[in-house]
Formats: structure tokens, sequence, C-alpha cells
DNA sequence: AACTCGATGGAAACCGGTTCCTGGTGCGGT
DNA sequence: ACCGCACCAGGAACCGGTTTCCATCGAGTT
């Protein structure tokens, strides 16, 4: 039963100063905490806030050097399964932590990147996060490794989350996952069921996250003793469509294999797609895995065999270690483990 | 080959000034644009700028009145694929119209969300958005129809999108879809192929969303004259789980029925997968069908027949009339509709 | 009754920008 | 040679807060 009067005026510190009967500085002393002010006086205040529905100006604080820094994700689409259980991660924690979370799509456009970076740092963040795999071209780890820097230079600090790192030397925090191994392990998993042809359903060529799959996908093979077709590896990118496209491909191709292996569930999901309308069982005729254990990977038919990747807790860590270094504290590496998760889509070969 | 001292020395706009020989006001009119400038002092200001990789502090431009303001929105929980494609149709058009997207997730934490918004009112954001369904109690509207006013009187804008409406005369806009209509498309479809009992696995019992669609599975039934049988609506939540749990629940149960119709795609997929344990075929022994068309849908066995709802363009449209809109527009009330995909998880009854 | 001291609260400077107001300079016109 | 007018740039006020510094007041002390 007062104020709102309709207008859209935000009041100032200074309005509820007048309405107090005090002077601005009075104010920002009651709501600032730690200092002696009369319970009096104190009282009048809080009244003149209420009334006013007075709440102090974020942005105002953050110049005046008071107030919580914000903290920005950048990501390619948020529609993605892993991006999203990342972003989710990253903001649980950061929010857990105080901060505030801007976030950007990039629909993996660089330009739109560099520019995102470029207003973070003018919003002074704490900290950007990158999230998700790139190709770790020269021209990234440059183009990345001035980002560092100007990012280092205005107080706040680059983390790549699931990203190729730099070189030595460069002012950035690296959390992966470590996808060579994880392939590795799936791919011992199916070798050990006996195929000896595994179809793999890779990514961009020169993408990192696709490139330490392919890497482990091989180094199984070798570990194995068995020569692993170059002319099962395929190139696709790490959408459904893609899985799908692919698997039709090589089904067109009469490629021969009796396993499948798909560098995300995503892809293994537009392939099974595939297989089955290609009247193939999975895994009767053909064994299937995929990567990434994304909670729909239960949910196929049948439930997809995966390596299961700690996604949410990469977001928290990248939160926390962003948090906890300076600028001037070194380079950090860390590497997060991952584990295969048997389900029903891969069988023995009889 | 220049700056970079190693401090974390964030450059002020004196500093340009003081590099260039000119005097602050100068270097804001040559960043600013229009103000004539000789191009002399221009160029040496430039040179200053990018000596010092100089970037003006957005906040202190915010407090200044010149400047983005951001936007905001507050979701469940982003992990979720219909929450994800709207948020990113919310961060697409925020970017497009060069504003700032901060994020929360209040994982159905009222208490959060409230805290959220009165964040937000700090940071003068443009509006916040509040994404997906809700309980829709009188405490919900009381709770809501404050933040609104709060909001309004700091200057920026409520958006429910997809959320129950409050009454009218509340600065609100509203962005919903089509819940019943939809879901009256969808089961008239599955009563037309012939099933005269419809398992329905709802959502919470109070929650908009899962009571919109509730309606829709009754209306479609009295509209063909078939008697809805009570013992077929089930509640549980949205979630994979909770169909997955639901259906075996139906199961043992022992209740008669020759389709399934599920509140949300993951309800349905959580139901096929318990489907598929009992050892019942999807469409052969029970036909089943989603709602969200969520992209994997497409890729359970069968592919899943289901409701497309426009989440993408429902979180753009919210950013379009929440910042084509100010504090005195009257509200506002958008209904997007839905429209049935048919695929091959419905057959006709024999 | 004068004196000291702690408790309060106001004025002013500052944070990093923008913009209004004013004034110096160089140029062309007569 | 003088006048006036653009043109350009500096000073100062402002945005909405915080914080330092200082003045005042009342109480307790001797």
């Amino acid at each position: 039963m007062t104020r709102k009067s309709g207008g859209a005026s935000r009041s100032t510190i200074r309005d509820v100063a007048l309405r107090a009967g005090v002077s601005a500085s009075t104010v920002s002393r009651v709501l600032g905490g730690a200092y002696p002010v009369s319970s009096a006086t104190r009282t009048r205040v809080m009244r003149a806030v209420r009334d006013l529905d007075y709440v102090a100006d974020a942005r105002a604080k953050a110049v005046a050097g008071v107030g919580t820094p914000t903290l920005a994700f950048v990501l390619e689409d948020i529609t993605g399964p892993s991006f999203a259980h990342m972003a989710h991660g990253v903001e649980r924690e950061a929010t857990r932590l105080g901060h505030l979370c801007l976030v950007c799509s990039t629909e993996g456009d660089v330009q739109h990147e560099l520019d995102f970076v470029e207003m973070m740092r003018a919003q002074r963040a704490a900290a950007v996060i990158l999230v998700g795999g790139s190709a770790d071209t020269p021209e990234y780890r440059e183009r990345t490794r001035r980002m560092a820097d100007s990012l280092a230079s205005a107080g706040s600090r680059l983390v790549l989350c699931g990203r190729p790192p730099l070189g030595p030397g460069a002012p950035v925090t690296v959390i992966e996952y470590d996808n060579e191994g994880g392939a590795y392990a799936l791919v011992a998993h199916v070798l050990a069921q006996g195929h000896r042809r595994i179809l793999f359903l890779g990514g961009k060529p020169d993408h990192t996250t696709a490139l330490g799959r392919e890497r482990g996908y091989l180094a199984a093979h070798r570990a194995r003793g068995v020569d692993a077709d170059p002319a099962l590896l395929l190139h696709g990118d790490f959408t459904r469509d893609s899985g799908h496209r692919l698997m039709r491909q090589a089904l067109a191709a009469e490629l021969e294999f009796t396993a499948v292996v798909a560098a995300t569930d995503m892809v293994a999901a537009g392939a099974l797609t595939a297989l089955h309308e290609a009247g193939l069982n999975v895994p009767g005729d053909v064994s299937l895995a995929g990567y990434d254990d994304i909670p729909f990977a239960r949910d196929l038919h049948p439930a997809l065999t995966t390596v299961h990747v700690p996604y949410e807790e990469l977001g928290r860590l990248a939160v926390r270690t962003a948090l906890g270094r300076t600028a001037e504290t070194r380079a950090e590496h860390l590497l997060l483990g991952t584990h295969v998760v048997v389900r029903d889509s891969v069988r023995a070969v009889e």
C-alpha cells in the first residue's frame, strides 16, 4: 500500500536519502553493513528503502569497485546435449559462488566468438570460459592466444573447457577430458568382443575432439595387433544428421564391417536410425557404440554402449579453477577421466 | 610489439588521453563517433587506444546512460531439450539485437527464482524472461505478479514464456504455445486410428503445461464421444525416468490400453524403454506418442509420433516483444500454434 | 565546569565513463 | 587590417553508487 507511481522511475540512493531525511552516505552505510549507524536512523532508512522498493544499481557498484564480477561462457550451440551439460555445470557453480553468468552461442562463427570475448573484456568479466572442441590450427592458437593475453591484461582469465590447449606460457586454464583414452577403452572393448572391422564415424578432420577419439580408435587397434582399414574411417560432424548420412553412405558403398563406433552419441543415434531403415538389426547384425553418454543413450533401442564424460563436473571445475586463479598464476592443465558404459548395443561376434 | 606490462591494470580513458596528449573528453568523442574531431587528433587517439589495448568499461557506460542493456532468462534446467531450444532462441535473438544475455537455472527452487529476479532488477536488465511451465496456484500468481510490478517500476519488463499468464492488468508479456490444442489434435489422431483406451502419462497435477495437455486429451475424447477412463490418467513429472517408472507401474497393474500418449517426448522415451523391457512391440502391440518434437524423437525406434512445438521461435518472439514494449505498454498475450508430426509409433488398431 | 573521547552523520572526492558549455584558434570575407 | 564564424578541444558537471575525512554532539571524567 504505497509506492509504484506507475512511472518507470527507478529510484536512486538520493531519493531514499531524501525520504529518510539523511544523507546518501548514510543510506549507503545502512545498506552496506559494517558501519555504526544508530538504530533509529537505520529504521528510518530501511523504511524508506521498502517504501520506494529501492535496489542499488549493480552497475554503479561495479564501477565503484564493489559488487560481484560476472563470468561468461561461450559455446557453439546450447542445444547440443553435452554442451548443455557443461553449461549447466558452469552456471550452477557460478551462482553457487555468487556470480552472474553471461552466455553466448557462436554457431561456430569465429568472428562472433572474437566479438563476444571483446565485449566480455569491456564488461570486466572475472573469467571467460570457452567450451567445446575446435579445429586446432595454427590460426586457432594464434587467435586464442591473443584473446588470452588480452583478457589477462584486463585482469580476467580465459578458460578452455574441452578445447585444445595453447602452447606453454599462455595465460589460460585448460580443462579437458580424455578423448583418446576413452575411445581407446571403448574400441578395445569392441575388439574384445571379436570385432575386427570397425567402422568409425568421425567428426571434422581437424577438430581436436574428433581427432582425439580417432587416435584412441587407432591406438586400440595397434595395441591389439589389428590393422585398421583406413577406408573405415569416415568424417562428418557431430550432428545426428551427419551420423545418418554417413551411415547410409557406408551402407550404399557396401563397406564391410561388423561394428560401428560413432564419435558422439548424436552421431550414433543418426547411424542407428539409418541401420534400422536398412533393415539391419542392432546388435544382431551389427554392433554400435557412441560417445558422451547423453541421457538419451539409454532410451535408444538397443540401449547404447558409450563412454561417459563428466560434462557437468567439467563445467563446475572450469568455474572453480578460473575464479581461484588470478592473472599472475601460472597456466594450468587439468585432464578429466572417462569410463565406458556397457549397455546392449555391442554384442560379441559369433 | 608494445603494451602488456604483465600487470593486470586495465587502462582507463584518462590513460589513453594522457598518452595521446589530449583530454578525456576528446578520447570519448573519438571513440563515440559522431563529433567533429580533427583527423590528426583522431589518429593519435586511435594509436594510443591500440597501444594500450583499451576497451571502454561497459559498466561505466551503462551508469552514464549509454550502452546496451542486458536481458536475462531464467529456466529450471538448461539440460532439458525444450528448455535448451527456448534458451537458444532467446540468446540468438538477443545477440542479433545487440544485447547481452544473463542466464540462471533455478532447479525448480522458487526462492532461487525470486533472488535472481531481484538481481536482475539491480542490473537494470531490459527484460527478464521466465521460461517453462509452472504450477498455477494463487501463490504463484501473487508472487509472479509482485515480480512483474517490481520489475516494471524499475523500468524493465517481465516476460512469461510458456508460463501461465497472470490476471489482467499485470505488466507482463505472455508468450505461450497451445498445449490443449496440440494434445487435442494428437489424441484425435490416435483415436482416429481406432484406439479406444489410451493411457496418458501426465506431469505434475497442477503444472499448467501438463494440465493443458491433459485437457486436450479429455476434449478429444469428448469430441469423439469416447469415455475417457480416469484410471488411464497417470501423473508424474516431465523426466525420462518418470515415464519409465509410470509405464512399468501401468504394466504391473495390468491396465488395459492399446496406445500411450506421453506428456513429453522425454516421458515417451522412458516409456518406450519400459515397453521394450516388457517385451512389447511398438507399435505392433501398443502405439505410443509424445509431445515436443525434440530432435531425438526421430531416432527412437520406432520414430516417435509427436507434436511439434516451435520452441526456438518462442524464445525469439519473447525477446522481440519484450524489447519492443515499454513499461507503459499494455499487457500482451501471444499464443503460438503447434502441429502433429506423424511418424511410426502409432499404428491403426486392427 | 572544562576536557576528552567515542559514536554519528554530512560533505566531498572518487570510480570510469559521457556530454554540455565555453573558449581559443585559424580561416575567409569585406 | 578587422570581424565573425566554423571548427575543435578542454573543463566541469553528471550518472549512481562508495569511502575517506572531518565536524558535531552527548556523555563520562576530574
